[in-house]
DNA sequence: ATCCTCCCCTAC
DNA sequence: TAAGGTAGGGGAGGAT
């Protein structure tokens, strides 16, 4: 599975020695190239120095720019297949392979082998069906197309990511070991603690720009100096650092993640391109990030703050609140507290510590200001107006950018000349909810209670740098990718989602097609669209597939997608670490007898000029159509009791109990059905190679399920147990369908529609109809009709298409 | 009024 | 090169 690097390695070298002496041994005489001119895009192997000097020794051109002339791009292991930093017409994306190989082999190769995106290097992608079945790729798999997954190589240098995680895994530490902790000390009574006065005792603990101090405590030799932690990289003090950079960091556009005050002192702040500001500091010294490092003393931070209180609220990973409100008498014993904590905290992790306490989270917080660097200070009742009169607005939480900007045209900049607004003025400019916030935090009121656990209301994977698609297919891979990384991540939280929402980056019309930054979005509208799931889940096949279709239905350019996530709302519980599947007829059960859920009609929202085309007018009708439907069997629904269809699905015999007997009593054209549909689910790649839509508005209508979630993911046993409930239904009612019966089995077709699994709605009314035939029932082949229709108006609402089911 | 969806903003 | 994530609060505007 891992790639061996190290292997690679010598094969480049050896590679690149033989080139050598190619090289020596042509000088001059080949034309290998000639005809070819090159664009070298990202980072290869050889660089792209090297490479224009071989194709420029060989009779071929090489461009600085992607122009018209440009007749092959070469790129190396950009991350995956699916990402391409490029916007190609005729040229094609080759691997610097064929260039080193054409120069071995003394001629032009063909470059068939090395392109890139081609289909046969798409093929290489698999989703592993059976878990036994270990990669099929061979040792003589070429070493130099590693389809290496770009999600995970950007998370893992991710600052952003890192930050995002520690902070919930902290949270969820917390709230799990804060009450089971142990107290260095113990609470005082009522009546002689700070409480007694009606008074919280509330610090705020902040590490002092983290991640420069954990890089400073193993480099002493820094310490008093300018240092920054980037990507960016000099070679500056470093011993792991072999090459000086290419480009020189004067232009570098990479983030300073953070700055020791020093630099600071020179103008430097977090956030800034490490162009501005080695700038502004030229002598300004850049390290590394040491993520493990960082992960580590936020933890110790965390595992010594919940020994000191019961109330702890965590912020981030080097940052939380503290109520010690029942554990101290006066505002010195705090004092005295802190100042051991501190300590405490700086002989276990090596950083200093910032604390500011006061009687309210927003008071401490902004006492933590006046603390830093490596104090601490006390925001007393009788200093907060003046200390307030001085702060600026940009300092109260939840004033950022905008909102800084928004005050600023009220000539307002300070909390001072805040409190001169009225409430009603601020409620009208800022809203009701916003506006009373500011007029309390003007005045240093804030009675939040500190909040020990917060249960999580969303869960989500968001990618928005590197983002660059020619075939809208690759983005569809690229969800396909991040809807695994949000499986994984549910899994561990134990959450399953009844709603999943994709939001998208788009390039601005106006705005350039070459970022700034590089790789960066640049500037863009962001657009989202959520769907509502009957069944909640947490699988990748499910997310991707709503996904996917929610990408349709957004239908972008792909050339100018910058950006894409995806998000799980409405979270329920799982067992944690347990994959949904085994629990999913348990969903369904549930599904099948809760009432339906409020359904929302396929509106028509503007989704503005970043829209290629607009779905045509036309689906209005059948909107209204389908409210109407939905209506009269919301109200059927009413009625309680066990109905006939229902029982039929409660009183399911085990999964494993249902023999091979019952498939083999089906007439065979409908046992053909389900072995096809079976056979057709595993060749998943090829039905991801599938030429997209010509009409890039609509969904395909017979998208090809996932039935991973369904019956352990077996999806003839899950058609099994379909014909079966059909079957008992039907003969248990010979005059006729219960009404709700039929309710019952529209909604769960409709779930199925939620999950894109339209093939397998399409079977299970084959089923249907075919068992209501053998019947020739009146009212039974009205109830067959219903459902049909129902489902197709349903169908026909969110995808403008129609699906083919037996007449 | 209240809810829902989409979107923006903020924080680390 | 560079790695611009993620959760939550809240507002606008439409549907109910």
């Amino acid at each position: 599975m891992a790639f061996d690097w190290e292997d690679h390695k010598s094969y480049m070298t050896v590679k690149r020695q033989k080139l050598q002496d190619q090289l020596e041994d042509v000088e001059g005489d080949g034309k290998i190239f000639s005809g070819v001119t090159i664009y070298v895009n990202g980072y290869t192997k050889p660089d792209a120095d090297t490479l224009k000097e071989i194709i420029c020794k060989h009779g071929g051109g090489y461009s600085y720019a992607l122009t018209s002339r440009v007749s092959h791009v070469i790129a190396t292991n950009l991350p995956t297949a699916k990402i391409k930093a490029l916007s190609i017409n005729s040229s094609k994306v080759c691997h610097p392979d064929w260039i080193l190989d054409s120069v071995n082999a003394g001629s032009l190769l063909p470059t068939e082998k090395y392109e890139l995106y081609s289909v046969s290097s798409k093929s290489q992608r698999k989703i592993s069906f059976s878990p036994t079945a270990k990669k099929e790729a061979g040792p003589e798999d070429p070493p130099t197309k590693k389809d290496r997954s770009f999600v995970d190589e950007f998370y893992s240098h991710s600052r952003l990511h890192h930050l995002s995680t520690w902070a919930s895994e902290l949270k969820e530490f917390t709230s799990k070991n804060l009450p089971r902790a142990k107290r260095k000390f113990s609470m005082l009574s009522s009546g002689e603690s700070l409480r007694r006065f009606g008074v919280k005792g509330v610090v705020h603990l902040d590490l002092d720009s983290f991640f420069v101090s954990v890089g400073l405590r193993d480099r002493p030799g820094l310490h008093g100096q300018p240092v920054a932690v980037t990507h960016a990289r000099n070679k500056e003090g470093e011993a792991d650092t072999t090459e000086v950079v290419g480009v020189s960091l004067h232009q570098s556009m990479s983030d300073v993640a953070s700055c020791s005050y020093e630099a600071r002192d020179f103008g430097i702040r977090n956030g800034m391109s490490v162009g501005e500001a080695i700038n502004l500091c030229p002598s300004l010294t850049f390290i590394p990030y040491e993520f493990e490092k960082y992960h580590a003393v936020s933890q110790t931070l965390y595992e010594t703050v919940i020994t000191y209180s019961h109330l702890v609220e965590p912020v981030s990973c080097d940052e939380v609140f503290i109520e010690f409100s029942d554990y101290v008498t006066s505002w010195e014993e705090l004092g005295d507290i802190v100042k051991s904590l501190r300590s405490e905290i700086e002989e276990k992790t090596g950083c200093k510590v910032s604390a500011g306490f006061s009687h309210n989270l927003l008071l401490a917080r902004l006492a933590t200001r006046k603390a830093k660097p490596n104090g601490q200070f006390h925001l007393s009742e009788e200093e907060v107006e003046g200390y307030l009169k001085e702060t600026p607005v940009a300092s109260l939480p939840g004033i950022g950018r905008k909102m800084k900007e928004e005050l600023s045209k009220m000539g307002v900049s300070n909390c001072g000349e805040l409190r001169e607004v009225s409430l009603p003025k601020l409620r009208e400019v800022f809203g009701p909810k916003t506006g009373y916030t500011l007029y309390c935090f003007a005045r240093g009121i804030d009675n939040r209670d500190l909040t020990t656990k917060k249960e999580r209301k969303s869960i989500s994977v968001e990618i928005n740098y590197g983002m660059r698609f020619e075939q809208i297919s690759e983005a569809e891979s690229l969800l396909t990718q991040l809807s695994e990384e949000l499986q994984s991540r549910a899994l561990d939280t134990g959450v399953l989602g009844s709603s999943i929402s994709l939001k998208l980056k788009i390039r601005q019309k106006t705005a350039p097609q070459e970022t700034k930054k590089y790789l960066g979005h640049g500037r863009c509208d962001n657009i989202s669209r959520s769907q509502q799931l009957h069944i909640p889940t947490n699988d990748s096949g499910d997310i991707s597939r709503v996904a996917i279709s929610l990408l349709k239905q957004l239908s972008p350019n792909p050339s100018d997608i910058r950006g894409m996530g995806i998000a799980l709302n409405k979270l329920s519980s799982s067992v944690k670490g347990s994959p949904v599947k085994g629990g999913k007829m348990a969903d369904i059960r549930t599904l099948m007898t809760s009432s339906p859920g409020k359904r929302s009609p396929a509106s028509k929202r503007s989704l503005g000029s970043v829209l290629k085309s607009e779905r045509g007018g036309e689906e209005g009708a059948s909107v209204s159509v389908m409210r109407e439907e939905r209506v009269e069997y919301q109200n059927t629904a009413a009625g309680d009791g066990c109905t006939s269809f229902e029982s039929a699905m409660l009183d399911l015999p085990p999964a494993s109990q249902l023999d091979q007997s019952v498939l083999l009593a089906l007439p065979s054209d409908l046992q053909e059905e389900v072995f096809d549909s079976y056979s057709k689910r595993q060749d998943k790649e090829r039905v991801t190679l599938e030429p997209v839509s010509t009409e890039p508005s609509l969904a395909n209508p017979l998208f090809p399920p996932s039935l991973s979630s369904l019956s352990n993911g077996n999806p003839e046993r899950f058609l099994n147990e379909t014909r079966t409930h059909i079957k008992a239904w039907v003969a248990l009612y010979p005059a006729g369908p219960k009404e709700r019966d039929s309710t019952i089995f529209i909604q769960f077709l409709i779930s199925l529609i939620d999950l894109n699994a339209l093939e397998i709605v399409s079977l299970s009314l084959k089923c249907f109809h075919r068992v209501v035939q053998s019947i020739t029932n009146e009212k039974w082949r009205e109830a067959y009709a219903r459902v049909v229709a129902v489902i197709q108006d349903e169908v026909l609402m969110r995808y403008n298409g129609h699906l083919s089911i037996p007449p």
